[in-house]
DNA sequence: TCATTAAATTGTT
DNA sequence: AACAATTTAATGA
């Protein structure tokens, strides 16, 4: 276990292999899928998508961070959900005609895969796998949503920490990721909308409750049911 | 390979 | 919000 933390950054084949989405596909249907990808590289701070533009893509997360937000007109901003590497949406929205409703904003410099929608539509009529895949992560928003629901207002803060990192985690969502995940406390704050000093607290609780463990740069997961759980 | 430095991140007030 | 301590990455001898 010399180097193998070192960092090799992921290419879009890998990702799309990895992708759970991917598997039923013949090695010239994945060739196809892929030419109908292109990727892109958003610097920190800067949009991946935005509200109000119309919809030409599903968004795939290579490397980086990615906050799905939605931007009130009071001016707030509503963190959605963070999306890891590995990580893909905007389907909601490919399958309406409607313009885009949230905005992604890249936490720090993320590489962004964007698939096309003809591309997009092609995978739905010929894929059985993909269709399953969109069912089972739409199934899982959901679900997720309706926690962040009580989450927002029912819930002490090391308890929404400790939600909001477990689905960073979420299996079903995004597979290919480890047990690690390098995210730095103050993107963390900007996801679970925290001061970055109480995130600093939480991940001490968290810790000492075994859930995880925290590094620099990142944090490990050690009991994703007991983050889950955590005080609820 | 090692020492130095800058930048990023963390821990604390 | 500010500050010091720690870790990492980059640089060059």
């Amino acid at each position: 276990m010399p180097d193998n933390l070192a960092k090799k950054p992921p290419s879009l084949a890998e990702v799309l292999r990895d992708s759970r989405w991917t598997c039923d596909l013949s090695d010239a249907e994945l060739a196809r899928v892929e030419a109908g990808i292109f990727e892109r590289t958003i610097a920190a701070g800067h949009f991946a998508c935005r509200k109000g533009e119309p919809v030409e893509h599903w968004l795939g997360v290579i490397d980086g961070l990615v906050k799905v937000s939605s931007d009130l007109d009071s001016g707030k901003t509503a963190t959605l959900t963070g999306v890891p590497p590995g990580g893909w949406f905007g389907e909601g929205s490919m399958l309406k005609t409607d313009p885009r409703k949230y905005d992604a904003v890249a936490l720090r410099e993320s590489r962004i895969a964007y698939m096309r929608r003809e591309t997009f539509q092609w995978l739905i009529d010929h894929s059985i796998g993909f269709n399953r895949f969109l069912l089972l992560q739409l199934n899982e928003r959901l679900g997720q949503f309706i926690g962040l629901l009580e989450s927002e207002r029912l819930l002490d803060i090391d308890t929404r920490v400790a939600r909001c990192l477990a689905s960073l985690f979420n299996p079903v969502l995004y597979p290919g990721l480890g047990r690690r995940l390098a995210i730095s406390q103050a993107e963390l704050g900007y996801l679970a909308g925290v001061s970055r000093q109480r995130i600093n607290r939480a991940l001490k609780v968290l810790a000492e409750a075994g859930c995880l463990s925290v590094e620099y740069g990142g944090i490990s997961i050690h009991d994703l049911d007991r983050l889950r759980r955590f005080g609820g």
